[in-house]
DNA sequence: AATTAGCACTCTAGGCCAAAGAGTGCTAAT
DNA sequence: ATTAGCACTCTTTGGCCTAGAGTGCTAATT
């Protein structure tokens, strides 16, 4: 009872190692266990000590009265943010990621495609990422192609060499030639505007000095309308659903289904990602804040943290209690920025798995620079700092 | 010993019993079961001695010495062959197809993926489609646009107004109004063209006339030739994976994993969808000939079945030998023709199945046909005549 | 005061056994 | 040809027991 609430450095350690050795063997972990497998120098009762005074702390539970420890939400939390190191990726692991993603792709979605299903075979859990945000990039050309009558196609170029485009109808009596007519007062219209700022309004303005029917010409922009909303859609991209039942976690087939339920609720889980991401940027103006306050120096020593995590009932989507989410930011050129990460269940190494999605996050990135042309980013942008171990 | 080999008509009731009950309780069915639920007129006694044969004729199998009888792969297709009655489809699920195919899509594509999903949700099933086989349509158009120095978009517009389109890479300096030169030879020279027939040598002849030197054209040639071929690929779409392990022959999570392996080999299985449609139509081509030797009139009382099955050990994939595929044509509008199926475990209802995927398929492409603005397709193109019990 | 040895206590996992029950196969009777 | 009856087989379930892994506590040690 005494000191009991007290996080010493012994404490740290402990924790740690049963963290280390509960994602190794998905075992509780016994005090002797410890003993043995780490060189703490301590009997197995002193470690038992500990264990009782952390248990009781809240960063370990038993499954029954004598059972080894492992570690509860809290004692992850704690992991993640203090104890945990994040270990360089192996050469091995570089090259197979490096190789998987410089295949030829055609399109950015291409690429996004083939990275969610790299970041799940890298981890062996189910990988998820989200289109870019478009909102904010501009229009740099649309187009619209008459294919047949009554129907035309809209190719919209985004900044970056992004490239959208949708079918749509159009009144049937529209020929070639007016319907090129109207694609070049759209164009005139809105090139160079923000996907974001476009309204229903700004781009009906496009419908003066075509000399069409006002009907006729509206309806076109409707659709073309439509068509640019559309590619603000996030899309959802996820891969390695098959991989969970590798983990004993769910050999229970009950709960796998539940979960794959979850996971099919896409919209959600795409949510609960850009959630996350809010939450860690405000999270990081507050910090700055504070520094700034402290320090008159202004130096930012407060870093936009390159991964977020998630565990267990931290994260409130039903049915994803007994799960962790890693997630990160990607960028493809200049603003354009969509998300990737990776859901498993919560004994996971967190090191090595962070590890993978910062490399992944690195190699598509660099990818996505290759393809449009561009020059290799300098380093450092997506380096990860481990977390120095502090209370 | 004596008459166990003949198949008589009480036999085949029995054998559609035992199917019947089986399919619905994934029990091994016992004699007194049988007597139970199905007024057969006859003792257990009987039934078990009518069992024994059918077992030693191949048609059944036992766990274990003191279990119930379960179909075998050969009583199972016995029952597929001559047993099975296939039920109208219900009011509800009629309208519950329809309903949710008839949501605006924008291509063709959508509508396979849309109908994938809707053929898992009802039967509870994985569900494959394959993307239409496009080598026989030809191209209605062929357009090349510039996007931007160096890039470039191929639209292709085939027969039945479905259009594909592809990202390209050009020669830098080629200018929008030289672009649009080789496009308008490319057009010229394919339009109207098969899309099997086209070769490189005949996409280069579009090189001729557009007064640009040889290598920067043949480039572009050469990508619009990859973006055609692009096109024929055959592509797979996958659905309702997460619903197998409902079924309790997914149970252990050991073979759940292993069938989800072999189902993410997905071209293998759309290979395998392809042999079993060439197979069943060859099959057919003999059933006429061998008609038209039997009875010279001519009259074709040979139908092209409306649907395929193929059960366990039938399927020369490995690891599929405890699942069963039924699978069907569909079309779209005209020559267009591409194919969905289930994946299930053999224990399947076969009757309902078959219903389910027919009336999907009718419901598809009259969706696709409405969606070209085509009339409504006559009836009973899609009709499913139940088969009769014959030995 | 912190650590540790020692021991009693708890809980699980697995093995074993017995009993119940579900089915069949066979024989003899109808 | 059918069926009643019965012996036999095999699985399933529950109970019981033991071995073993682990803890918590107390008393001894440093």
């Amino acid at each position: 009872m005494k000191g009991a609430s007290v996080m010493d450095e012994r404490k740290k350690t402990i924790l740690k190692a049963i963290v280390d050795d509960y994602v190794a063997s998905a075992e509780p972990v016994a005090s002797k266990a410890l003993v043995k497998n780490h060189n703490l120098q301590l009997s197995s009762a002193t470690i038992r000590n500990v264990m009782a005074e952390l248990e009781e702390m809240g960063y370990l539970e038993k499954p029954h009265t004598s059972a080894g420890r492992m570690p509860s939400d809290k004692g992850y939390r704690a992991y993640v943010d203090n104890l945990l190191s994040v270990p360089p990726i192996s050469q091995e692991d570089e090259k197979a990621i490096r190789d998987f993603l410089s295949v030829n792709v055609n399109k950015a979605q291409d690429l996004i495609e083939r990275t969610v299903e790299c970041l799940s075979n890298q981890t062996n859990f189910v990988s998820v990422a989200l289109s870019p945000e478009y909102s904010d990039s501009s229009i740099e050309q649309i187009k619209i192609m008459m294919i047949e009558p009554g129907r035309a196609i809209v190719v919209l170029v985004l900044s970056a060499g992004v490239v959208h485009d949708r079918l749509i109808r159009i009144p049937a009596m529209l020929d070639e030639q007016q319907l090129n007519a109207i694609a070049r007062s759209v164009e005139r219209c809105l090139a160079g505007k923000k996907l974001d700022d476009i309204t229903l309004v700004m781009i009906s303005s496009a419908a003066e000095g075509t000399g069409l029917p006002d009907a006729i010409v509206n309806q076109v922009l409707y659709e073309a309308y439509i068509a640019i909303k559309q590619t603000e859609k996030i899309e959802v991209y996820i891969d390695g659903r098959h991989k969970l039942l590798q983990h004993p976690e769910f050999r229970d087939v009950e709960r796998a289904s539940r979960f794959y339920s979850v996971l099919r609720q896409t919209q959600m889980v795409a949510g609960y990602m850009r959630d996350i991401q809010q939450e860690e940027e405000a999270k990081h103006r507050a910090a700055i804040l504070e520094q700034q306050d402290d320090t008159a120096e202004g130096e930012l020593s407060v870093r936009k943290p390159a991964y977020m995590v998630r565990i267990g009932q931290e994260i409130d989507i039903d049915g994803m209690e007994n799960a962790s989410f890693i997630t990160t930011t990607y960028r493809m050129g200049g603003q354009i920025a969509g998300q990737i990460g990776i859901i498993g269940p919560k004994r996971m190494n967190y090191g090595d798995m962070i590890a993978q999605i910062s490399f992944v996050n690195k190699a598509m990135s660099a990818e996505a620079r290759r393809h449009c042309g561009l020059p290799p980013e300098e380093e450092d942008d997506f380096a990860v700092t481990s977390f120095k171990v502090q209370d």
